[in-house]
DNA sequence: ATTACTAGTAGACGAGTAA
DNA sequence: TTTACTCGTCTACTAGTAA
């Protein structure tokens, strides 16, 4: 059973709703610009701009007032409503839940099992034409081979949100009459150590990804294959 | 009387009080990481995180599944959740909301009286120590003369915000043994017609503003003594 | 364990109205 | 005009329970 403010008849309104209906009137009054002075309107007024009646958007007043979210100057014939700092607050947590909403889309986590790959992954990587670019581009020269990574089956849709991704592009040369194409990575991170997602740009959708690092991953973590690792993707 | 979506009865829940409730779950999915994917979560788990009983996040679920602002996955034991675009459409129409409340600090409105001054700020302003730095920090050349606005008694504080805003900064010079000092100004506008309110550094505060143009303001606007402008400072 | 229906109820709602 | 009280309606809630 749920446990309420003040006793748990079978009603409604939790606290926490409550509070969503009284922040939604704040943030009204807020965007009237309550927020740096008082402004001067009608409860009719703010019913209107809140979809509800005179009466409801009384009581929502008086309950901010309640809350000490604001303050009121009572007139004779207009009322004045201002933000108190606590009213600002508690709009900014609101606004700080959506920006974790929305300002965190900066990585992705994919888990994934440690395999051997067939060497060709090493092989490209340690082509001079690359080296050069991983280097400057990537902030490090990786270790000659890469770790390769099968992507569990619950994370694979999660690479297609790197297909949305720019990454950073590392292009291709031709060398001995042999054609390299570009290759797109993505710098990540497998437990803090710093690291990259490599992609060759023609490639059909696979569950491997290959990851590139200054260090040999597979000694430093104590790898073997089977074992999981997460890796963390950044992204933007 | 208000008009509600289908009816009107005497009850409760409007549209848009509905909406909020159901948008305070879709944020809290989305916090659970269901922008970017499928999360497993019990209508259990989710009424604890809102507050609530199981039955109403289970409630709140199927109404949003009805909006169409997510997807389910009903598996035998546990349902997966993901957000459509839709979803996420909503999610951020609140996010814009909150945004135009903080991020929207960028005048202040100030109304004052036009009045006539003594003729000091005329005589600062055609210094042509000051002239060069009008034009390339400002964007204009202000005419010789300066418009003096005597701010309301109930905008007066306003000005007080001001002093957290760094302003445009025009160096001061010295120019047969006299010193002129450093001089702030605010980018603003009257009317939609560009200008600039001139704060001298070390001056004590005051509720007469000087306010620059490259037109001649007076005529251009057609005050006289006593007219009352509105004056948007731009702050930031 | 789940999800979600049914039933009963507390309270949020607007209408009427006083001050 | 305002604000805000009382009051009856209606609904969003939780408990109980089925599947």
């Amino acid at each position: 059973m749920l446990k309420r403010e003040t006793d748990e008849r079978g009603g409604t309104c939790l606290e926490e709703e409550m509070e969503g209906r009284l922040i939604l009137a704040l943030r009204k009054i807020a965007l009237m610009g309550g927020m740096h002075d008082y402004i001067s309107i009608s409860s009719r007024e703010l019913g209107e701009a809140l979809g509800m009646s005179q009466q409801s958007a009384s009581k929502r007043i008086l309950e901010l007032l309640g809350q000490g979210w604001i303050v009121r100057d009572l007139g004779a014939r207009r009322q004045r409503i201002k933000l108190t700092d606590k009213g600002m607050e508690a709009l900014r947590r609101e606004y700080s839940e959506y920006q974790r909403v929305f300002e965190t889309r900066d990585h992705v986590l994919v888990h994934g099992e440690v395999v051997t790959g067939m060497g060709e992954g090493q092989y490209y990587v340690n082509q001079e034409g690359y080296q050069e670019q991983f280097l400057s581009l990537l902030g490090f020269k990786p270790y000659e081979g890469t770790l390769n990574v099968r992507v569990l089956q619950t994370d694979v849709h999660k690479l297609a949100l790197l297909q949305g991704v720019k990454g950073i592009r590392i292009k291709g040369f031709e060398r001995n009459g042999r054609t390299f194409g570009d290759v797109l990575c993505h710098p990540a991170d497998i437990q803090n150590i710093e690291c990259a997602v490599v992609v060759p740009t023609r490639s059909h959708y696979e569950d491997i990804i290959e990851i590139i690092c200054k260090y040999h991953l597979r000694r430093t973590l104590g790898l073997k294959d089977g074992d999981v690792v997460e890796v963390r993707i950044h992204i933007d």
